[in-house]
DNA sequence: CGAAGATAGTTAACGGTGTAAACTCTTTGA
DNA sequence: TCAAAGAGTTTACACCGTTAACTATCTTCG
């Protein structure tokens, strides 16, 4: 028989998934609904969330692990030796995703009320994915990074100490510019993917994927993607 | 004294002003406390707005209205004849405000419940401010623009009849392009500050503006505004 | 002018929500 | 074994969006 911190475990993942499965089918994620999924009453969930907006974040938490691991299998349809093709289909993937679960990329990634740094940090964010594969290009690549002197004091001293993205704390300081890199490429396959999915912006320029095919070519500049870029463009052309 | 139209109009905006301070003061917005507000009761508001996604909606058509005068005023405070300290001046304005205000952002800029092209390209909205100050830079300084049959044919086809920015109807069919470069810039402002605002980044990155700088300086190549630049990086450091 | 109708507002009510309190069982651990 | 801890229940409260029925008040037009 079980015991009671399995079954305990067992609760607190059903409570997620039907949490979840209510936000993925677009109906309202409120603690009665969860409750009903589960022939629980409502207030039974207080032994598993403090609140209705720490179950929100539970949900936002496991979103987001659920697409960081979609974003990493869709890198791994790619061999190893080919970062720069992982990279992309991981952005397409993320891009893909978003635009078809607006309400759950909401809740993730636009949300005010979850506070993402503190948690998202500790656990397998999509961030820190994206992280993982343009440092595997890079490795290949070995794109142009900045020098730390020649950045804003300032920011060489954050990229020393980075909090965000993976865990880069053995790269050594004299490539530690590749931090930088990283959150600007974040940056903007971040904003390409929240206008598209927010719709400020011209829809059928979103439909045809435009703007993220240009966000892409942008980016191959920078990221030494460019004797690639006929065969990566294929590549775009082909996942959209 | 005061015809039905006339105190009609004025409760609505009665309504609407104190729907906006209520999300201003960071509370929840809803219709009784609206209607708490103004000393009626609930249903009343039902005269005014056919739902609360109703309300919400044109809660957050006032806002975007506000922030658009608000953009439109930074850029006032630097003459016509410097198009490129007017841009600045504004996106930095909107950056500021939406760091500042991100429920407001929130519920204008990624609110997946409200319609966004079709309400807001009626009315005076943010992005079609940046357009026009795009455009009489563009006046000015004659940046590159793309010909259309440089383009994808499918994208040329949408920048011949451009939906979402300002009235560009009169601008001649051979610069066009320019429709293309206003919504590239357009998607690099807004996506920047949607990721500073909801902080899927390093939050020293955001506090210091790194990002937003460096967004700035990418576009100042394609803009025509790298004579100017150091200029410009000043009135930057000035106003951040 | 005066009656008919439209309009702004009310009260009462319904079902749904988050959450607290008090209460049962059942499991755990000394 | 027995007391403490834990999971779940019932009950209750205040709040929410929304509808229905009703009452004034203003407008309009014969």
């Amino acid at each position: 028989m079980p015991t009671r911190a399995q079954t305990r475990a067992a609760t607190q993942e059903r409570i997620v998934a039907a949490a979840r499965s209510l936000v993925t089918a677009g109906n309202e994620l409120t603690l009665r609904a969860v409750a009903r999924e589960l022939d629980m009453t409502a207030p039974a969930l207080y032994r598993y969330a403090a609140s209705h907006q720490d179950l929100v974040k539970m949900v936002a938490l496991a979103i987001d692990a659920d697409v960081a691991e979609r974003v990493a299998g869709a890198a791994a349809a790619h061999p190893a030796e080919d970062p720069a093709a992982r990279l992309i289909a991981a952005a397409v993937e993320f891009r893909t995703w978003a635009l078809g679960n607006r309400a759950e990329f909401a809740l993730v990634f636009t949300n005010v009320d979850v506070e993402c740094i503190s948690d998202l940090t500790a656990t397998a964010s999509t961030g820190m994915r994206f992280s993982e594969l343009l440092f595997a290009l890079w490795q290949q690549v070995q794109f142009p990074i900045p020098a730390l002197s020649d950045l804003d004091p300032q920011l060489a001293e954050i990229m020393r100490d980075p909090q965000v993205p993976a865990d880069l704390t053995d790269v050594p300081e004299d490539m530690r510019g590749l931090v930088w890199v990283l959150e600007r490429a974040w940056s903007r396959l971040y904003g390409t993917v929240t206008l598209e999915t927010f719709g400020h912006i011209d829809p059928r320029v979103v439909a045809q994927g435009h703007l993220f095919r240009a966000m892409v070519n942008d980016q191959a500049g920078p990221l030494g993607l460019e004797p690639d870029l006929p065969r990566l463009t294929a590549l775009l052309d082909e996942l959209l």
